[in-house]
DNA sequence: ACAAAAGTGTTACGGTTACACCCATGC
DNA sequence: GCATGGGTGTAACCGTAACACTTTTGT
C-alpha cells in the first residue's frame, strides 16, 4: 500500500471547550448561546476551528482567551470525536478540552458579549450536536484527575479555607465527606500551607485561609498524590 | 465571531493504531517497517488516514483489519497528536488507538507481508515521528483501564491458566504479584469460571484452565472491579 | 527418588471510616 | 447569652501484604 498524501481526504477540525468553574457551592460550566447557524440560539459550548499554522493546544488556548479573557488555564485533552453527521453543516471532527478557571476572575462583561452562562454540571440544557456527550465525558475525567493528581486549586483563588476546598470537591464527586476525615488527608498530603489570615466571610469566628505549596507537593512527590473517599 | 465553515483550513486526519499482544512472558506491540518515505524503512505504528465517509473507530477497525486479519478487536482511543510538524511531509493530525488482540490468532504471514514484527515493550525500538510518544501514551492509559476494568482477557486465549493470566497483569505493570494474593483477588472477584481442565504444558502436574465469565461479572457490576498490588 | 511447577490460609499491619464535643465570635 | 460555623482525636473495621509448605506427576 503506497500512500501519496496528496490523494487523501481533508476534513476540518475543531476544538471544543469544557471550561469549568466554582463558585464555592456546585461545579458550573461556561456554555454559549449559538449565534450562527446551524443550531443558532442553541446552548453550545465554546469552540472554534483549528488553524494551519497551530496544534490543537494552541487552538484550545486561543478560542479560552476570547471567550473568558484569560491566558495560562490549566487544560487537558479529552477526547476527538468524529462520528460522520455530527454537525449538519459539514463533515467536522472535533477534539474536546477541559479547562479549569477560576470563576472570580472571569470578567461578566464576556459573557454578556457572547451570551455565555454558567450552569451547575447538575442542571446544564441540552447541547448543540454531541456536545452533551463530550461534558460527560470531561467530567469523568475531571473526576480521575482530581483523585490523582493537584489539580482542584486551579478552580480556587489563590487563598481559600478548608471549608472551600472541601466543597469543591463535594462538588466535583458529588458527595459529602466528613469534615474530619478531609482535614486530616490533606494535612496528610503536605500540600497546602495554613496562612495567619482568616477569612471572616462565612463565620463569626472566622476560618483560617490556606494556599496550595507546589514546593512541599514537590518534596512529597515520591509518594503518590491520591484523594478518595 | 461569524464562521463560514468553507473559509476553515481543512487538514488530513490520520489513526494510528497501538496494538498490544502478550506472549505469555513479555507485554508487545507491533511495529512494521515503514516502506514509504518520508521515513521509509523505520519502524512506525500501524497507520492509515481517516476517509470521508467514516468515523475514526471506523477507520482504526479498517486498519487492524488491514494489518492483523483480525475483526472485532477491542480498541479505545487514546489521544489526538497535533503539532505543527509531527510529519514531515505534509501537515498531518493523527488520532491514536490502542488495541488488545491474542497474539496466537494473528497470522505470521501478515507479518511478512507487511515486514511487521513484535517487539517487547521493553525492548521497542525508536519509532518515526511522535509514534514513541504515543505508545507511552497508550501504555499509561492500558495500565489504568487494566486496574478498573476487566479488559486483560482480551489479550489471552479463551482458556487460560491461573498463571497466564498472572503473568499478564505482571507484564502490563511491570511488577512481580505474590501468587497467593493474585488468586485470592481473582477470585474474590468472581470474574473466572474454574474448567474441568487441564493445561499440560507447564508443567508435570498440569494446572486448572479458567475461562472469563463475563455473566458473573455483571451481576457482580455492583461493586467495581479494581485490582491493584 | 527427585525435580518442577501447582495449589492452598493465616496473621500482622496500615489506612479508611465513623463519630461528638468544645471554641471563638458577632450580634 | 445565644446562634453559627470552625476546629479537633480516637477507636473499630476492613482490605492489603507478607509469608512456607504440601501435592502431583513425569522422568
Amino acid at each position: 500500500m503506497i500512500h501519496l498524501y496528496s490523494t487523501e481526504d481533508k476534513v476540518l477540525l475543531a476544538v471544543d471547550c469544557i471550561i469549568f468553574g466554582f463558585d464555592g457551592e456546585d461545579l458550573k460550566i461556561l456554555l454559549i448561546k449559538r449565534d450562527f447557524e446551524p443550531e443558532k440560539g442553541k446552548w453550545s459550548l465554546v469552540g472554534g476551528f483549528l488553524k494551519k499554522d497551530e496544534n490543537l493546544e494552541h487552538a484550545a488556548v486561543r478560542i479560552l482567551k476570547h471567550y473568558t479573557g484569560l491566558d495560562n488555564i490549566y487544560m487537558e485533552q479529552v477526547a476527538t470525536f468524529s462520528e460522520v453527521n455530527r454537525d449538519p453543516a459539514e463533515r467536522t471532527i472535533s477534539t474536546a478540552y477541559y479547562a479549569l478557571i477560576n470563576i472570580q476572575e472571569h470578567n461578566d462583561k464576556l459573557n454578556k458579549q457572547f451570551s455565555a452562562n454558567w450552569f451547575s454540571i447538575l442542571e446544564a440544557p441540552s447541547l448543540i450536536f454531541d456536545h452533551n456527550i463530550m461534558v460527560s465525558n470531561a467530567i469523568t475525567l475531571l473526576r480521575d484527575r482530581a483523585s490523582t493528581k493537584p489539580i482542584g486549586f486551579e478552580l480556587l483563588s489563590e487563598k481559600f479555607t478548608m471549608r472551600h476546598l472541601q466543597k469543591l470537591y463535594e462538588a466535583i464527586w458529588g458527595q459529602k465527606i466528613d469534615k474530619r476525615n478531609f482535614i486530616n488527608k490533606i494535612n496528610a498530603l503536605g500540600i497546602v500551607e495554613k496562612l495567619n489570615e482568616k477569612d471572616k466571610e462565612s463565620s463569626r469566628k472566622g476560618s483560617f485561609l490556606y494556599q496550595f505549596n507546589a514546593a512541599t507537593f514537590d518534596q512529597n512527590s515520591g509518594k503518590q498524590f491520591i484523594l478518595k473517599f
